[in-house]
DNA sequence: CGTTTATGCTCGTGGCGAAAACATAAAGGA
DNA sequence: TCCTTTATGTTTTCGCCACGAGCATAAACG
């Protein structure tokens, strides 16, 4: 359950591995576990353990607590987030706002700042990376990275589209350079989908897929863990696939795209209401209220989507077997106001091998938390690593435990 | 480039890892890499590949031979396959024979015995585990594997489902348990993918999508050369997605499948010709034919599915953004005969964001040859792993070179 | 207050790969 | 023909690693 490393070669190399292989457990289990516990699911020696634990701790990467004795014996201790130990910063663009955060390892999150922005990218970013380069200021190395989350995809790590903002092409790695630090930038849904992998309903599955709505749809499939962003980090644009069998020609150049059938926009079209992105989403609270209280035209608008989306979701299904999908944004809303017709559409579109015992489809655990901590998990996957935990190692050996990581 | 594995822990795993990271080398390399080259690349010292290829070579599992000398300097020699080394004995079973092949290390194929059969497959398997076990008695030890590739999805690796031969839920492993050794059974596709990933136009990509045409459509999105087959192993079924917005009932239970407007039965029906799976490949050879002299109607066919191929290879390409896609059976035909229709659908149905760029659309390598190749790969993940080469080190350290593997 | 149970620590042992020195096998040049 | 250059394979030394047994520690139990 994490990224990839180059393979392990010499016995050096087997120390840093092992290093990592024990605070990516921690890391991953919410720092929940005794160390026996972890020892015995990594299957050390016990003195092995007592090495690397010893290591991590001093390198202020952990700190031990007791953990509360559950029966006889000699109390055992928790390792969890060190008080001066790494931080990941992450951030959350939204169309009128975004929000700043940081986490730890053992992923716990803390929502720092709030902001609202103009829809400018050349002001946002800016920016954002001033604020990113403030807290570099007051963390110092033990800020280890740092992700944004965007409504949008983004193209070989840089080049951003946010459709309903009308940023097209945006080329951020130049504002986003005087952070100080490289700033990762990737698409909420993936990020959510990473996030409801690690810590959600999709944890431990070998595939899973989450399927994320909002003015738009977008998702990713997960494999171990790990999101398949394809060859240029675009992958999970199945907004963008003929999936209901519409013909209306969609922003994207295409045709019949099931981003135009489900979504915000498709909505607010059906419910006769033009909305741009500032009022949209108070329109749709308004359309949702509306159907709650029962009014037909919003009620039909809702099942339309619905049935739009269970069809959507039972072809994704029919292409990659997943073992369960999650949604998020207004898929929660939909399945729960019109789980049924969700249900209906799904296994229409569903082949009859899947049909006896379908994926189910489930509301995400993290539900607006998820790019925030989808954010997270990227950079501690790109932080807890051999090299970077080695790097990491080097500069408090030199008796520096506080200070500046200086060669 | 391989399968998953265990991590590594201990000094004695490392060992062992290291071993199978060379013969993967090997393998992956086609046997052609001199024992320098291999170490450069393994990024290993002398002395070590020293060790492990002469631990590799004493337990008959590679031979080296001297190369030829490029240069000046001392010649070095090319670790091979070994005369009395592991083979996987791979099957291909179509709609009315199969091929059975065997595979040596360095992915060197031989096939050995083509067979007709009526389409009973209470006949066809039993008679397929015993030439596997025919095998298996001459063979001994050395057979590693076997694997049986099909042209129907094949759930949880038994449930077998052909529609074209109405061969239903067939429950496989029974029939096959009298090999005397397992059998893996998947898909002609996911396998055709496999194939091309590692030894054909995939090759080294990041994220790679290869789709087969022929009676319906199957493919499989490849990553970093595993493939992604689901939780239940029928990831690939993009024949059973509404890509192309066609509204047809499917056999499958849904409607407006793609593989109803793509691949041999629909070519066949929108051409007014009615033929059973035994027919039909004669009949489209016929088509296909026609359509090269010109007959307007046969062109039309052609036309009118290469478009709905393209555009389907459009909205799976905005879903998985492969870095190429590789066609093989009647999607090659489609490719050479009307090219610039595939294109034109294909293009139609990008996202913007491709067009500048778009992922090669390409005939795979290893044509009929894929779903063998693919299967000797999938026996050969299964072996060349660090707990497999220790068991075969084992039996060969007794100092019984040759004979069966007795404890 | 000794026993039981669970955990942590210390140290001896076997194993591994790196690196360097040495050996080997060809081609080139004088 | 013979020495030099180049490239590769082999042997040896060395530092590092995880294991595992035995011992130490810290609670609960009776």
């Amino acid at each position: 359950m994490s990224g990839m490393s180059p393979p392990v070669r010499t016995s050096e190399e087997l120390r840093a591995h092992n290093r990592a292989r024990l605070l990516r457990a921690v890391h991953d289990t919410g720092a929940a576990l005794t160390r026996a516990q972890l020892t015995d699911r990594l299957g050390m020696a016990r003195g092995t353990a007592s090495v690397l634990v010893a290591e991590l701790s001093d390198a202020g990467l952990i700190t031990e607590s007791p953990a509360e004795p559950p029966s006889r014996g000699r109390p055992s201790h928790v390792p969890g987030p060190h008080a001066e130990g790494p931080v990941a910063l992450t951030i959350h663009l939204r169309e009128d706002g975004w929000q700043l955060a940081t986490g730890t390892i053992g992923g716990e999150l803390s929502v720092l700042e709030e902001e609202t922005h103009q829809g400018e990218p050349s002001r946002v970013f800016p920016e954002i990376a001033d604020r990113i380069a403030a807290h570099r200021e007051r963390l110092g190395h033990r800020l280890v990275g740092a992700a944004v989350s965007v409504a949008g995809p983004v193209v070989n790590g840089n080049l951003l589209h946010v459709t309903h903002l009308r940023w097209e092409e945006l080329d951020v790695s130049g504002w986003l350079g005087t952070a100080g630090i490289p700033v990762r930038i990737a698409n909420d849904a993936t990020l959510a989908a990473l996030a409801e992998a690690r810590r959600g309903k999709l944890r431990g599955l070998s595939t899973a897929l989450h399927i994320h709505v909002d003015f738009g749809v977008g998702g990713c499939l997960m494999d171990e863990g790990r999101p398949l962003t394809g060859a240029r980090g675009i992958a999970g644009e199945y907004g963008h696939m003929r999936l209901t069998g519409s013909t209306r020609p969609c922003d994207c150049g295409a045709e019949g795209c099931w981003g135009g059938e489900v979504g915000a926009v498709p909505m607010l079209r059906r419910y006769g209401v033009a909305a741009d992105y500032r009022q949209g989403r108070a329109a749709l609270a308004r359309l949702l209220r509306n159907a709650a209280d029962g009014e037909p035209e919003a009620v039909a608008v809702l099942d339309a989507t619905a049935d739009s989306l269970g069809r959507g979701i039972g072809g994704l299904v029919n292409a990659h077997d997943p073992a369960a999908v999650t949604l998020s944004g207004i898929g929660v809303d939909l399945l729960h106001r019109a789980r049924d017709t969700v249900t209906a559409g799904y296994r229409a579109a569903l082949m009859r091998y899947h049909l006896d015992d379908p994926p189910p489809v489930l509301p995400a655990d993290l539900g607006v938390r998820g790019p925030l901590v989808g954010a997270m998990e990227l950079v501690f996957d790109e932080f807890i690593t051999p090299e970077r935990l080695t790097a990491w190692h080097q500069h408090h050996a030199a008796g520096d435990p506080t200070g500046d990581p200086r060669q």
